[in-house]
DNA sequence: TTTTGAGTTGTTCGA
DNA sequence: GTCGAACAACTCAAA
């Protein structure tokens, strides 16, 4: 009988998983995963989400076992030792050939591209297929075959290419014999203990489809009305599954249409805006693709790279600690440093606060996110930082500026989020706690660190400055 | 090729 | 308190 080798990576699960699935048509399966520390430290990965690929990687191991598939647990240093571990294993098992899931990001194929040399050099077959997105990053452009670079043509692209094989996800293999022993991965790699954010985050496909029913039985209908208030539990946090690939995007999809009655059209606003979120993601996973220079520290708009952003290292860390004196700015960057997480509309209040207020290079942001984020996705955290930046595809138009305090009085009205994450302010009255600042301040509590109507203008005429340069040539 | 319509998520100011 | 205009034109996508 055949032999083949599975290597898991972002697809942490065993049902909707292509190259799993593709694998185990007539061959015996075994199954790799390897563990990259110092890639992990050098791409800022998170110790929220390595912990929490760690525990899932051992989920994946029992389940793989019940289907009578081995995990192997292999390490390397980084992606440049990767093609050597793994056809170590491939060829320790005799297996005839590879397959996996591919990757967008430049590290990522980079490594798949010369793991697929050194397979093919040793004989070994190597078959690739797609998960991370739905639609597979290319697959969705213009008549012209050229991409999309605003995303709501890019959505009606996507959703009159929808079919539903592409939704439909892919069971799980049959049992393959005996059950062997599931392996475990280490307490700790590196400085990262695998208990870290252990009760906050759930590891593994089952918890991932527990959650996702969930939100689809009692929230998904509500999701449009609730999504922007941090202080409700109005969005699925499903985000640090997709991210490591304990859910797929087409489960997603597959559980939202068929809270429908199988359809696309006609569902509830709930459900199309929830849909439309799962479509953002696709959305910038083709733009990573089609424009790597994203991934190397360019804006995609060109021009923007010689604006001149900010570095001050003080103020930087005041925004990483969450001590600007400004109290929703500084609520999200607590939830994000305590939790690995942060509400999306924080995320937009504070990353504007960064590149518009503070007029700090959004690459600083951009990186910092990264080395916090339980869900650090590089395609929709850059596209993210780059649309707050004005920098980026389809970006806010660079004189929408957010202003912390309307944001405030907008989105946790009551102020009960701000009191849930910065202690120094759970005392003060509503009316007074999104600016402590004009009312004899708190104790503990900064004052803010810019003036918001002086930063702004500020802002506006950097840009109006480095606009007039720019048509000068 | 030209034309036309449209573009995630805001804020401020003055009437 | 509410409302419309200004912010700034520009680029994209499709007919």
């Amino acid at each position: 009988m055949r032999r083949h080798l599975v290597w898991f990576r972002n697809d942490l699960r065993t049902t909707d998983h292509p190259a799993l699935h593709g694998a185990a048509q007539g061959a015996h399966v075994t199954a790799v995963y390897l563990l990259t520390p110092v890639q992990w430290q050098q791409h800022g990965l998170s110790d929220f989400k390595i912990a929490l690929i760690l525990r899932s990687v051992d989920r994946l191991s029992e389940q793989l076992s019940q289907l009578g598939i081995s995990l192997q647990i292999c390490t390397a240093k980084d992606f440049v030792q990767a093609p050597e571990a793994i056809l170590k294993c491939a060829q320790s098992l005799g297996a005839d050939a590879l397959f996996f899931n591919e990757e967008v990001a430049i590290n990522e194929s980079r490594r798949d591209q010369a793991v697929a040399q050194v397979m093919q050099h040793a004989g070994i077959r190597v078959e690739t297929f797609s998960s991370q997105t739905s639609m597979p990053p290319g697959s969705v452009v213009k008549p012209d075959g050229s991409p999309y670079s605003v995303f709501t043509p890019f959505k009606k692209r996507w959703l009159a290419d929808y079919r539903p094989d592409h939704i439909d996800p892919l069971p799980a293999p049959k049992p393959q014999g005996p059950q062997p022993s599931p392996s475990a991965t280490p307490q700790r790699v590196g400085d990262v203990d695998k208990s870290i954010g252990e009760q906050l985050w759930k590891a593994g496909q089952t918890a991932a489809m527990t959650l996702l029913k969930s939100f689809i039985k009692t929230r998904i209908q509500s999701y449009q009305a609730s999504r922007d208030f941090p202080a409700q539990r109005g969005t699925s946090v499903l985000s640090p599954h997709l991210a490591i690939g304990t859910i797929s995007p087409r489960q997603c999809l597959h559980a939202a249409h068929a809270a429908n009655g199988g359809r696309l059209v006609g569902a509830s606003e709930g459900i199309n805006t929830w849909v439309s979120e799962l479509i953002w993601r696709e959305f910038y996973s083709h733009i990573l693709a089609a424009y790597p220079k994203l991934a190397m520290g360019h804006a995609f708009k060109t021009e923007t790279d010689s604006l001149p952003w900010g570095t001050d290292q003080e103020a930087l860390e005041r925004w990483q600690r969450g001590e600007t004196g400004l109290p929703l700015v500084d609520a999200g960057m607590r939830q994000l440093n305590t939790t690995g997480w942060m509400h999306n509309r924080l995320r937009m209040v504070t990353a504007t606060f960064l590149a518009k207020q503070l007029f700090l290079d959004w690459r600083l942001g951009e990186a910092y996110f990264m080395r916090q984020l339980v869900d650090g996705e590089l395609a929709a955290n850059n596209g993210g930082w780059q649309w707050s930046a004005s920098t980026g595809t389809d970006a806010v138009p660079y004189f929408r500026i957010f202003n912390p305090v309307r944001q405030a009085e907008r989105f946790d009205p009551s102020g009960d989020f701000v009191r849930s994450m910065v202690p120094e302010l759970a005392d003060l009255p509503t009316r007074h706690i999104f600016e402590p600042w004009r009312h004899g301040g708190a104790a503990g509590y900064p004052s803010p660190m810019v003036d918001l109507s002086e930063a702004r203008q500020k802002t506006l005429a950097i840009w109006k400055q480095g606009r007039l340069l720019a048509e000068d040539g």
